[in-house]
DNA sequence: CATGAATGAGAATTCATTCAT
DNA sequence: CATGAATGAATTCTCATTCAT
């Protein structure tokens, strides 16, 4: 059945993003999905593994909502925009996935086939970056730092935003992404 | 002595940013510092308290190279340049902390007061934002967010420039920074 | 399975005996009930749960034995009689519950609700002490008095019994029972 | 200096009621004794040899106390009144020392050899037995179970005193020696 | 003699994983 | 397929004892 494997996603992701990994026993994500032990190692070998399906399974999800009305040949500096004001979307709708992510970006858990498989799945935003240089629009910088480096500001906004008493207005939000957008552009 | 609490420190720091915090037994620390398992609990209570410990004295250090030759009187758009540039100058030499500061910096296992104890070694730099705003050179947003932002895409820099194959010129670094202002600046 | 619980109370019961609680390694417990390290732990919490059960657990056996052929409502002396006899019986039959009741009926490990759990199981006796009063036939001494000096003295007989080298016939147990009713008799 | 070898006694004797044995540790007693730790090692070889001295110790005090106005050749019954009165009295004045010798006068750390060291001082009572027996006012039962018996049965009034909220009256303790005593007595 | 820093063996406890039902 | 009782390797931490100063 799909549904035991999607409610050990489930519960997988609401338990680690509060306790931890190691704070999170086995035993523990079957209760909260509600199945045996047992059960989960049907459908993944190990607990590291369970943890790299959960960081595809996230970034998968965060994917298909940011390109779903993606149009790729709009005007440059529209599709970034919309681009980033997407993902900015998506993580104050799902903070517990920004949690996540933020946590287990850098974490030796993540093997590096896995860290590459999320990558694949924002091919489309690499391509907006590669087009953007070809249009001379942005400065003349390596495709991995414009990246990196956007990808890095669209974080700190969120967590500035999911983290302080005194939450930004929608407005200062855009502001924000305007700020990422004339860091990169000519 | 103090030689066998900054043995452990490094012997920590080390095995941790490669192997995590519980993929480190106490017992590899003790040997990588080539003391008994015993002697840490002389220096530190606690396996937790031992990883906060770390945590303000990577900082501490960080905080120290980054104000050494800083002057606060300077113009503005040339302190922030130089500040950035010598954080990242810091993390490529010391690449192994950036990589503690990444994981940690997020990590439930860092106290509040251990986070704001590092927090407050850099409250020059705080001051350095609000000079900028009152004299109207960067954009009228948050404090908080100009901080955020600016932080995150410095990390991104410095994990671009750590993990990429190509490693960027000098010359790319410094344009890098410069992005980061334009994004800031008025 | 009721079975490796039990078991384990068992292996408990004449290690800590011999041993003492702390000369008493959770992995000898298990080894000794054929049982894994950790199947302990699905029983009992803790080590210190383990031994409370099992002071309850000894408690019990020994008041269910006493009281089996209890008649409430014989002649006060003569219930007396019985019951310490009773309970001399079963201590000569199983020294190792006795020498386990000398340790830890006064050790800080047993907690003090345990105790009193321990208590409510020879409530028939305090009643017994109670008529004995009220009929007159003992002295007007503190029921706290009679009931420690009896169970006291009660002690005294058994370990006598269990640890001389010559030991002393039916007959002179039954004289020293005597001897205890001749301590609180009027 | 014999003051050190005292010292270390004395705080044993104190921390050990209260912790037990395995819940004090060395460093323990030598903070509270005033010394290094490694300084009690100068005088008792190891742990276990310094609780069998202090148990040594604590007995020979009770002995000395007990026995220092005693006259041999007094009337067996004022003797034995005096004896059971002059024990009481030490335990109720140190109830520390009671409480120790409860805990490891049945505990396996106390060596066989210890104990019967402890015993030999109390051979004055036991003198005081046999000359009751000789002269016919005690019950013809083993020395050995009179001693028990008597022993027993003193404990528990101390412990009773010790740890009851009403504290009996002076009389009452006096009393209830007498009923030892008509206990043992022809 | 006195000290206490250093040590590492040993203890309780946890938890990923297996496998008989 | 699903289960969860059983397992024991692995981990953190304590503390008696040693020995260089």
């Amino acid at each position: 059945m799909k549904d035991k494997k999607a409610a050990v996603l489930a519960a997988t992701l609401e338990l680690i993003s509060e306790q931890g990994f190691h704070g999170t026993p086995m035993s523990q994500i079957a209760q909260k999905a509600n199945i045996g032990v047992g059960t989960i190692y049907r459908y993944f070998p190990s607990k590291e593994n369970l943890i790299n399906e959960l960081y595809i399974h996230v970034k998968a999800r965060l994917a298909s909502y940011v390109f779903k009305n993606y149009i790729e040949n709009m005007p440059v500096r529209k599709s970034f925009l919309h681009l980033l004001r997407t993902i900015v979307d998506y993580f104050l709708k799902n903070p517990i996935d920004f949690l996540f992510m933020e946590q287990y970006a850098t974490s030796p858990l993540i093997t590096v086939a896995t860290r590459q498989e999320g990558l694949r799945m924002f091919e489309a935003a690499t391509k907006l970056f590669i087009r953007a240089k070809e249009e001379e629009l942005i400065k003349d910088l390596p495709l991995d730092l414009i990246n990196t480096f956007t990808y890095g500001a669209t974080r700190s906004l969120v967590s500035m935003y999911l983290f302080s008493d005194d939450k930004p207005s929608d407005e200062i939000l855009n502001e924000g992404i305007v700020a990422i957008w004339d860091g990169i552009r000519k």
